[in-house]
DNA sequence: CCACCTTCCGAACGATCGTTAGTTTTCGCA
DNA sequence: TGCGAAAACTAACGATCGTTCGGAAGGTGG
């Protein structure tokens, strides 16, 4: 892929994270690449194709992240990694991560269906995480797995709408993964 | 406001959460009042003027909500109320949510700064129970109540994308209430 | 029965949309 | 230096966008 094209789905991710896929026109897209909106084709067949390119960028860099997170070693680890692979991955592409999460409904026919699947498996791979963890009794044997996996999905997910880049996104993993750990209930009332 | 003009608020609550509010068109609109496209403007003066009225019922719900949580009483049974306020307004209103917690940034000019101030004033309502519960001694004394409110407003935010109306929210909110409290680490490992 | 108000129709508006086509410029490389 | 490919230009396409307008139903209350 050329320097050049590389460039437009860069100025795509920022635009569409923006002001929204529909809310961005093909004329937006010219004047953010400093050309006239049919030179644009000479680099796309079509729109959608942009959109289809930044939600698989997505997907394969929470992919990617989560890979970093080893196989085995202490559950709580674990999760505390995959967390912080989650928002570091939010903080340093927040554009091609709020597509991800915000735009990919936009997308239509196959590749939705595509997405769908590359979503739901990744959903799948931190639930994972939170299963395996209370089976082997590293965390609590009564834990409502699929709840916590959720709560930690929530807190993931809604991190485009306030992170900014810069932020230690570490230390904020650690701030959630302590709470979703020990709770914030007050030792007195144990 | 007419009859007539309510359905045409509901109609549009529900499309801009199916499409997006750039996503879906006068005709749309129109199609779904059963009528043609100039025929709106009986109603309205602007497109923009449904997504003001929607996004504004949608504050309003959910600061309904958070005033059925009592004032006084542990902090912990009223975060547990908010968390249930907040879900049941989720699920028995899931379109209005939808564009209160996605589509509200569509808005333009001082109907957004509004929004943004209403939206505000929510998320500190919320924060101010768990910084309480903090100060009082309710919670842990060495809470981060921050980010502990910032991880129940990621569930409560999120929560458009995956509830279903008909769902027991009471006990979808009793469920993170009770992780958010105790965690989820194993008792041995305490 | 008439006046009024709400609602809708039908046609049209200028603007903008995504996309196509033919041509020209730019530029690295043989 | 010249060739070929990549990139951009200009102009236009049909479609759809949000919106306007004059007039016609339809029902309600005086």
């Amino acid at each position: 892929m050329s320097a050049r094209r590389t460039e437009l789905t860069r100025a795509a991710a920022r635009l569409f994270a923006e002001k929204g896929y529909h809310g961005t026109s093909i004329g937006d897209l010219a004047e953010a690449m400093g050309v006239q909106k049919g030179s644009v084709y000479a680099h796309i067949e079509s729109k959608a194709d942009l959109l289809w390119e930044v939600a698989r960028e997505g997907a394969a860099a929470f992919h990617a992240a989560l890979d970093s997170v080893p196989d085995e070693g202490p559950v709580v680890e674990r999760i505390r990694a995959a967390l912080r692979a989650h928002l570091r991955v939010v903080a340093e592409q927040l554009d091609v991560a709020t597509v991800f999460v915000r735009e990919w409904r936009y997308l239509a026919g196959d590749r939705r269906e595509e997405f769908i699947a590359e979503r739901r498996r990744y959903e799948e791979r931190l639930r994972a995480l939170f299963r395996e963890g209370r089976e082997l009794g590293e965390l609590r044997t009564d834990l409502d797995d699929a709840t916590a996996a959720l709560l930690a999905l929530s807190a993931a997910n809604w991190a485009y709408t306030w992170l900014r880049p810069g932020l230690d996104t570490d230390e904020l993993a650690d701030r959630f993964t302590a709470l979703l750990l020990d709770g914030m209930r007050g030792y007195a009332s144990r």
